[in-house]
DNA sequence: CTGAAAGCGCTAACAT
DNA sequence: ATGTTAGCGCTTTCAG
């Protein structure tokens, strides 16, 4: 940031103001032809580029937003980075990235800083542990834009990007049903989260129109704290057990990975022993071992959609967005990691 | 961006000047903790938080770097992310994401625009279509620190951390003629990346070392403009072809990808008629069909040690980095996609 | 069509 | 220990 030369440099250079130097840079009406190339071709060869942050400061706009997201190693959170990147390159916008790391702390500590002109709006993935939406209220209060997406917090008004996830949660508890399964469960990552409350409630609401669920055993498994082997101790106990489950839906790719890591190493056939299906994004499921059936979010688009709404928000100042409610429908890709097999036809005629 | 609490506002508020007010956000020690606590008090119930970008152009320094890359779909970029991020985070720092979608207009607007003061710092990984550096050294000029990681441009002075790409295709290679192959390729995304190159190189050392290396025919098999489809039926072609190859090592986990889909259409063996070995840092590797074996790049690392480096240039100022290279391994995952099998035995005998 | 001047919110000398 | 003040580089009335 050593910049020597500025607009009054350039202005001196020219014998002309910095207001017409600044006018010229806009492309004003008020500037003739003449001159603008006159000013764009001595900034072009003094290496001149104006202050951006003068001007925000000037302009009170910053023209970049803030994406805010719980950890960026999941695919679903690389494609929405694509999507979002998309529109606001194209809007001119430049684009933060902070992650939370799933601690309410660190959310806060950044949705704060977000309140001081940083940002002009802000896209946010709330972590687990977020109980409140009291920082996001403030941001809010200071006018600017919040847009909610995938993982949204309930109950404050704002606008919010998600997909079905209850008919997705229903759908996959039917189609194992539909293929055999008497006992399947849910696989979730917190029981807080909207995102997987609601892809459980709809895995039960699928169980419960079947008869298959039983108040004693609840069919919703949850792996709360992340730690890749305690979870694959968990699913490797689980899946071996006694009661163990004919079928699971992993609200998470990361928990379908491990629980096929599981299978392989105990030799439990997928999908003879337990079918599997999993709310995930990567494209290599059609090569695993078998390939897994999947509910694929449209992360890119949900990404693009979100960001599309904030900068509603953005450029129509007196424009309400905390309306807006989108769903982008999630598809499902049936492979065979959930196909009926003879011995669970068998089974089914017994 | 319509704050309207400010430093002076503070001050009147207190009764002190605003000197006093920044000095007491400074935690200086030129002000009796007395005063502090009743400015950071103050400060607390008002909302107030510092404008970043009045404090940027006053103190010429933005605190905040900028990652570029070609694209963040691929796990890599993704994980470089995350070790970058840590020590931004660690520092301070705050990070912009720029996309260059593998164009050099792009990149090289970006890099235009990373001169302006915009940032302290620049981390990049270059476009396949990157054949001139005089961009970044633009940024040079003006003192602006740049790391090149994972994709660099060669002969340009500035610092970088890369992995030991031309060992790993050596490797691959030997790996593979290890275990039966007699004809191997390489797939390369490009014929200029120097990733891609010493990759390439490596692997054609080892062919060459084994005496399989035939100048009528070159192994190594050039995607250069990515399109899955379009790739995919090159690969089927190849594949498929009277002089298809025994064994592959793919430059990037996509090829591998589609290497293995065109595989399972065609009913081709792997790792029985074909062997393969991608690059690539994707973790469910070990649940493929058949498990994939992978010379896994520490993307973590490598962007951990980039940011570490820029940051020294950033906050020594009279220290040059441009000297600094480093090499961060990769690690060889032999699983069964590159395993000897029956048939290659046999042939061997024979 | 061009210019003068005020000021965005903050920091850093330099007083006091 | 606290205050005064001059900018950082730009935009924007308002004059000419």
């Amino acid at each position: 940031m050593k910049k020597k030369i500025n607009i009054k440099t350039l202005a001196a250079e020219l014998n002309l103001s910095v207001a017409t130097i600044s006018k010229a840079f806009k492309d004003s009406h008020e500037i003739s032809k003449a001159t603008k190339e006159r000013v764009l071709a001595m900034a072009s060869t003094l290496n001149y580029t104006p202050n951006p942050y003068a001007s925000s400061l000037r302009k009170r706009k910053s023209n970049t937003i803030a994406v805010i997201l719980p950890e960026v190693a999941d695919n679903f959170f690389s494609l929405a980075i694509n999507g979002i990147q998309a529109v606001a390159e194209k809007k001119g916008y430049h684009v933060l990235i902070y992650l939370s790391h799933e601690k309410f702390d660190i959310e806060k500590t950044i949705v704060d800083d977000c309140n001081s002109g940083r940002v002009d709006g802000v896209l946010i993935s709330i972590t687990k542990e977020t109980k409140t939406a009291e920082h996001i209220q403030k941001l809010q209060d200071e006018n600017i834009p919040v847009v909610f997406f995938d993982r949204e917090f309930e109950g404050f008004k704002t606008a919010r990007v998600v997909t079905n996830d209850y008919e997705c949660g229903y759908l996959a508890a039917k189609h194992l049903i539909e293929k055999g399964c008497k006992k399947p469960a849910f696989f979730s990552i917190s029981s807080s989260l909207p995102i997987c409350i609601k892809r459980a409630d709809g895995f039960k609401a699928g169980l419960i129109e079947s008869g298959l669920y039983s108040h004693k055993k609840d069919p919703i498994v949850y792996f709360t704290d992340f730690n890749q082997e305690e979870t694959f101790n968990q699913i490797k106990k689980l899946v071996t057990g006694k009661d163990r489950p004919d079928g699971v839906v992993a609200s998470v790719e990361k928990l379908a990975v491990i629980l096929y890591l599981v299978c392989h190493e105990k030799n439990i056939k997928i999908p003879e022993e337990i079918k599997v299906i999993a709310f995930s994004t990567v494209d290599t499921a059609p090569i695993f071992n078998p390939s897994l059936s999947t509910i694929t979010q449209s992360a890119f688009e949900i990404g693009k959609a979100a960001s599309e709404i904030l900068f509603k928000g953005i450029e129509k100042k007196n424009y309400d967005i905390t309306n807006e409610y989108v769903v982008i429908p999630s598809t499902f890709f049936e492979r065979k990691s959930s196909q009926q097999t003879s011995a669970s036809k068998e089974k089914k005629i017994k």
